[in-house]
DNA sequence: CGGAGTATCTAGACGGTGTCAAGATGGATT
DNA sequence: AATCCATCTTGACACCGTCTAGATACTCCG
């Protein structure tokens, strides 16, 4: 009895289509990721995939976990290196988050590409929790900071805070943030000050 | 020397074809339209869509386009209804925003699907612009009332308001907001509230 | 009114895709 | 050493986007 990623033929061709898989994305983008693509990087046949994965929906699954897993790790790196203080915290996660979604447009989308996806896949569902979590306990102190008490309001803020951020990527991965009157993604950080340090705008110091 | 879209055997293909694509997108989702789909429940053969679209490219795009237009419609209709207040427009055009993408997932995914898209040609850019101005035009009179002045703030403002919105929309429809902790999109109203209205949200008046 | 010209659409073919069924392979277990 | 079963290969099928050539029918002009 033993699990699906340990060694056999090929080693560990899971790991390897995956791997395969997420760097045919940052070469080509999602339209050139492909199951016979990603078998033929690994060196094994066409339908070699079918048989870990089950359907092209199976190797996004599990492409889309180790996204999780790199973006929780990502966030968790510069919430360590910041300072204490609950802004400067949020707004180093908030750089890492616009971060690693201009570093890695395809992962991200598909991340978030809903039932693209397999949510039934406890490894994904458990994933994408820990990064929720991690946001969320990074909003937490800034809330308190601000003076929020109920539970409601505490999610409402957290929810606004995520949305502002995530919003804020997918737009500069649209390209929609460049284009036009709209400044480039460097603007991210005074999107924490805004939201809560140097509120309102209007009086707000020379950035 | 005529336009593209008169009649000729069909009575206005290319019109047909694009409505025949928004109809799949609606019931079968992105992965399910298809240049040979459209053409089949547009009742021609399989290569007509690339003389009107040139590619399965410029279908998205022409699809796009008319999902700008519509979304610039419905927008204007709820800001038409609204109270004159500028938070209760913005309040209004927010949840318009996420209305129009919970109920057009497919739609408002291509749309801000960045390179998915052809965005040399003109009629989708016209239509985007179109629909920021809009929304930028909503934001301008809250700002004010802000206080706040300068223009690069005044940008930044608004770039984070489209953000919030967008993403928050992102996130309904990537099942991650009802998921786990988070409530549904009807909290949307509040995050007009949020921004503008009601800050800091600790001592917010009850809804 | 009738022929010419051209916009529109059809028919067929090609390589590539996901998926399924059946068989080959070889490490692990007994 | 014999067996078992996880792993991978081979081959086939329907469907996809795209290209080419040709058929169709609208429009214009003499």
């Amino acid at each position: 009895m033993r699990k699906a990623d340990q060694k056999y033929h090929h080693g560990d061709l899971r790991k390897a289509l995956v791997e395969a898989g997420i760097a045919i994305l940052g070469e080509a983008g999602p339209e050139g990721l492909t199951l016979r693509g990603a078998a033929a990087r690994a060196g094994v046949s066409h339908a070699a995939p079918a048989y870990h994965f089950g359907s092209l929906q199976g190797l996004l699954t599990a492409i889309a976990t180790v996204g999780f897993q790199r973006f929780h790790a990502a966030l968790g790196r510069a919430i360590d290196a910041a300072p204490t203080r609950p802004v400067e915290r949020l707004r180093a996660a908030s750089r890492a988050y616009v971060g690693f979604a201009v570093e890695n447009p395809a992962i991200i989308q598909l991340m978030f590409s809903g039932p693209r996806l397999d949510w039934s896949r406890a490894p994904l569902c458990e994933a994408a929790d820990r990064a929720y979590a991690q946001l969320s306990e990074i909003v937490r102190p800034a809330a308190a900071h601000l003076g929020v008490t109920t539970e409601d309001r505490r999610r409402e803020l957290e929810l606004m805070v995520w949305s502002s951020i995530h919003g804020f990527a997918m737009l500069s991965n649209a390209g929609v943030v460049g284009r036009g009157p709209v400044a480039g993604h460097e603007a991210i950080p005074d999107l924490a000050g805004l939201l809560f340090a140097e509120w309102p705008p209007g009086r707000v110091s020379q950035k």
